[in-house]
DNA sequence: GCTTCCCGCCAAGAA
DNA sequence: TTCTTGGCGGGAAGC
């Protein structure tokens, strides 16, 4: 059967943006919809509120169909300072081929069509063919929904994706392959009566699976010229849904002008032509809207709750989160573009309860915040603080709460958002009066989570993990991680380890076996040299670190994906432009770094930035996209900058990164500050801002273990905020809107972003000054993680290769900046060249350029060597990285064993100039002492293996005066754990 | 027990 | 009046 819709081949028209008439063009249409559509004309001007006009800052190159060719000058370097790469999953640009195809050829039809040569006809794959039989189709009456199971179709393509993805799902198609052998044609309500449609999983009748279903029928960047148009009716009979879900779906993308409401019951696809632009507003939108500044009201709130101790305490909060939600908050309508008209049907009468407006200030929420890691909790109290309902109960809150996970799940399908594990970080207030956490029944979530999901990614450590996440998390009461069954758990770990260690393939086999005997007391005495070394630190460099602002997590937050905007695999060695606006950010790795070489590996010790992950590399894995494996570390790690330790309540959320790669904090923040600071925020708000950055500061649980030092936190308790990470929190990925379009629409952003920048390292230095803690300082990179909130456990994140590459750009053109700057500014700055690429520790094979490549050796180590910023991010979380001007004793060789964190070649000893010559390098995620609690000085390090290399950025980095010591270092290792992407 | 979110009722509004 | 749209919350699956 070949079914030839003009739908899919409106070529004829010429691209020209015009009525189409469904009656001429297609007999398929007519007599399904019999009706004009109109392909969107890109005029209307937009009105964005609170804006003071028109916006159109960001539209300037994005519209219709020159984002192809955007994108490639942005790539090159030739259009704006930011490129919004479009990066791919390797399971997009491998299985989507039609699409990706598609993709290569810039425009292409909406993949509707159904030509399916070899198509079956059996009852089951019906939906064109009943809708060439049954006339004009009408809405989808319960029990005339066709299971479209037909392997051909996109949405069998769909399933074929989604079966290769996971195994689970690939296994219930597989029953229900056998199911439908016999009951081919049942519809979901037959099936019903059956109790087959009921037998189904949930799972597989989720929204966001639908999601994809849905988007794998169209193009992520359809041809203009051609009819996109969505027939719900359609969708929802392809789809074998009620169309009640298709308006979820729709809401949301329409809400990201992924589509627009032509005519009732259709809609013209869009794709992601306009996301990025369609970003850009909305972060422009929402930072006219200060949800960044809400959000820390309400984060701060939620942390207040967690040192008051009286519950009653929660009602007085509620009403002041509504106040604050509130406060300077316009109310916000539907967000529209230019040239966009926005036909929603009841766009007057519920617009301000409507899916697509939630959706919109729920993305808004990812784009202000920093790190992009929302918490739907406090999602859902912003949301209900916009719509004045002063008497929201738990009801309304348990709706707004729906919503967003309806929401959240298409933003997860569209890979704009992920939910990751986030690491309770407990900022505030490590309870130093040995006091339990308010909130065990977290910590039980959280373990459960770790104990669960983890499982999927990282099984073999999935308890291990959790066994860590407990062992590091300072908000966690010590004396639940001193109990007695803990440390006998962890002692268990321990002897697993030793099995993994002791694998032929462990390099340090011996040493570790040799150490494992006296590794808990080794570490624990080490943990007190850190607690004396990082106490140290903090006295000398305090508060002039620059520190993540708003770096608590919440309850549950989602993540952008990097590849969620692009379906391109990650290749070009171009420099972003966005990258290169952060150039005078202190380099903050994450995940999302390039995997560059270190050509100048800028190395910065940001206290603040620990975390409790061990990032791993796997580079070059699944298509080419590398993926960082996030182990918990259980060490404690000094982390002044965040909010003390991270609970090791390992909680499920999601994470929204940031794909402009502009930093949350250099924007988002940053834009929001000095509203912050302006005279319309009282005294009592900024100081609590400033103590909610302070708690970024917070010093480490090895910090607390120090009496003067207990005295210190204790007296500066309940004013830190907690890093902990809601059960529910989304994450915005980095690159989400590394578009081409957003790259130019960020342009403005990011240019005003600098001067905010250095006003609020300012400010941080004065606050500093002032025995406060800077609110924000650290800006972060493009593409990184926050590595203080986000803490994906166990989660394989793509790390998009462009952003790797960009990375170094943006750390080259960083420090040629940080000439120019202040010296005021450069204190924050913590970028430091460094021999990158003799010394760089790498997992990737250099490239070695040939004379026909147009790329330079420098690109192609940018290319192929492993990131800086994946190792200042490893290094960071481990707190092994100092500034400068940083005080160099945490980043003795002793500090990275304390860190059990090491760059090691597979073979080694074996310097690392040699392995940058084409040997393959891998980066080892060290096993951290479970124990977190120092009791001792000593520090044995006899018990470590080392490997001795040649000064390497990581050994420039220990060096004390930040001078590069010509010798070779030894980099003391701990037991390997090999992490691949199969563990 | 909590989180997540599917499901479908039913109301508002458009046709 | 019919149909579209989608707000809303019960309640169950899943953890």
């Amino acid at each position: 059967m070949n079914v030839s819709c003009p739908r899919l081949d409106l070529s004829a028209t010429g691209g020209e943006k015009q009525q189409i008439n469904c009656e001429e063009k297609c007999p398929l249409e007519r007599s399904i919809c019999g009706q004009k559509m109109m392909l969107t004309p890109y005029f209307s001007v937009p009105h964005l509120p609170g804006g003071d006009g028109p916006c159109l800052v960001h539209s300037a190159v994005l519209s219709s169909g020159c984002e192809q060719r955007s994108s490639q000058l942005l790539h090159s370097g030739a259009v704006g300072k930011i490129a919004w790469k479009m990066s791919s999953m390797a399971l997009e640009s491998q299985s989507l081929t039609q699409k990706a195809h598609s993709k290569d050829e810039g425009f292409v039809a909406p993949k509707v069509t159904i030509n399916t040569p070899n198509k079956s006809f059996g009852q089951c794959a019906v939906s064109v063919d009943n809708q060439l039989t049954m006339g004009p189709l009408t809405t989808p009456k319960k029990g005339m929904e066709v299971r479209s199971v037909d392997p051909w179709t996109p949405t069998s393509n769909l399933k074929m994706l989604i079966s290769a993805a996971s195994p689970e799902i690939r296994n219930r198609e597989k029953e229900l392959c056998v199911d439908n052998d016999g009951r081919e044609g049942l519809d979901p309500s037959q099936e019903s009566e059956n109790g087959d449609w009921k037998m189904i999983s949930r799972k597989e009748k989720s929204l966001g699976l639908l999601c994809h279903k849905f988007l794998a029928r169209y193009p992520d960047h359809p041809n203009p010229a051609l009819n996109n148009d969505i027939c719900l009716d359609d969708v929802a009979t392809e789809l074998s849904v009620e169309r009640r879900r298709i308006y979820d779906i729709m809401n949301v993308l329409e809400s990201l002008h992924m589509v627009s409401r032509s005519a009732k019951n259709r809609y013209t696809w869009h794709g992601r032509t306009k996301l990025a632009q369609t970003l850009a507003v909305l972060k422009q939108v929402g930072e006219e809207q200060r949800y960044g500044q809400q959000m820390l009201h309400i984060r701060q709130r939620l942390r207040d709750k967690e040192f008051d101790f009286d519950g009653e305490e929660k009602e007085n909060e509620e009403v002041v989160e509504l106040e604050s939600g509130e406060q300077g908050q316009k109310e916000l309508f539907f967000v529209e573009l230019p040239g966009v008209e926005f036909k929603a049907a009841s766009v007057n009468s519920r617009k301000d309860k409507s899916l697509r407006v939630m959706s919109q200030k729920f993305v808004m929420l990812f784009l202000v915040s920093n790190p992009r890691v929302v918490s739907l909790d406090v999602a859902a109290k912003i949301l209900i603080g916009e719509d004045q309902c002063v008497d929201q109960d738990k009801n309304k809150f348990k709706t707004k709460v729906r919503r967003l996970y309806d929401i959240a799940n298409v933003l997860r399908s569209l890979k704009l958002i992920e939910k990751v594990h986030v690491t309770e970080e407990r900022g505030g207030s490590p309870p130093l009066n040995g006091s339990a956490p308010k909130n065990s029944h977290k910590l039980k979530s959280s373990t459960s989570e770790c104990a669960t999901k983890k499982k999927s990614v990282l099984e073999p450590r999935a308890l291990e993990n959790c066994a860590k996440n407990l062992f590091s998390s300072p908000g966690a009461k010590r004396g639940f991680t001193r109990h007695p069954s803990l440390i006998k758990l962890a002692k268990s770990i321990q002897d697993d380890r030793r099995k993994i260690n002791s694998a032929p393939n462990s390099p340090f086999k011996g040493a570790f076996s040799d150490s494992s005997n006296t590794e808990l007391p080794n570490k624990m005495a080490q943990l007190a040299a850190i607690c004396q070394i990082e106490l140290n630190q903090e006295s000398s460099t305090g508060a002039d670190d620059p520190k993540p602002f708003a770096a608590e997590a919440d309850p549950a937050a989602v993540r952008l994906d990097p590849s969620s905007v692009s379906m391109e695999p990650p290749q070009a060695p171009f420099q972003t432009p966005t990258q290169e606006t952060t150039v005078n950010t202190t380099v903050h790795l994450t995940p999302h770094t390039p995997l560059t070489a270190l050509p100048t590996g800028s190395l910065a010790y940001i206290q603040a930035q620990c975390s409790p992950l061990i990032p791993v590399l796997l580079p070059q894995q699944r298509g080419g996209m590398p993926y960082a494996v996030y182990l918990h570390s259980s060490s404690p790690r000094p982390n002044p900058l965040v909010r003390p330790q991270p609970t090791s309540l390992a909680v499920r959320s999601m994470t929204f990164e940031d794909k402009t790669g502009q930093s949350p904090t250099g924007q988002g923040t940053a834009k929001s500050l000095p509203a912050f600071r302006a005279s319309d925020v009282s005294p009592l708000v900024l100081k609590r801002l400033r103590s909610d950055s302070a708690s970024d500061g917070s010093p480490s649980k090895a910090k607390r273990t120090d009496p003067n030092f207990k005295a210190r936190l204790k007296a500066r308790r309940g004013t830190q905020p907690l890093n902990r990470p809601s059960s529910r929190a989304l994450h915005l990925d980095p690159e989400f809107v590394n578009t081409p379009g957003g790259a130019v629409a960020n342009q403005t952003l990011e240019q005003s972003l600098e001067t905010f920048l250095d006003k609020e390292d300012r400010t941080a230095y004065s606050d500093s000054e002032a025995g406060l803690t800077p609110v924000r300082v650290v800006p972060l990179t493009p593409g990184q993680l926050h590595t203080e909130t986000l803490i994906p456990a166990g989660y394989l994140i793509p790390i998009s290769q462009q952003s790797l590459i960009s990375y170094r750009e943006a750390q080259d053109a960083g420090r040629e900046s940080n000439k120019a700057l202040t010296p005021a500014y450069l204190p924050n700055t913590h970028c430091r060249q460094a021999l990158a690429q003799e010394t760089t520790p790498t997992s990737l094979r250099l490239h070695k350029p040939t004379a026909a490549s147009p790329l330079t050796t420098q690109q192609a180590h940018r290319l192929h060597s492993p990131s800086p910023a994946i190792l200042n991010f490893t290094l960071q979380n481990l707190g092994l990285i100092s500034d400068p001007e940083g005080v160099s004793s945490m980043a003795s060789p002793l500090a990275l064993q304390q860190r059990g964190m090491v760059f090691i070649k597979p073979v080694s000893p074996v310097p690392v100039q040699q392995s940058l010559s084409g040997q393959p390098m891998t980066l080892f995620s060290l096993q951290q002492p479970l124990m977190t609690t120092p009791k001792g000085t000593a520090l044995p390090q006899h018990s470590f293996f080392h490997t001795p290399v040649h000064l390497s950025p990581l050994a420039a980095m220990v060096t004390p005066g930040g001078q590069l010591a010509p010798n070779t270092v030894y980099i003391p290792q701990r037991k390997l754990d090999v992490a691949t992407e199969e563990s």
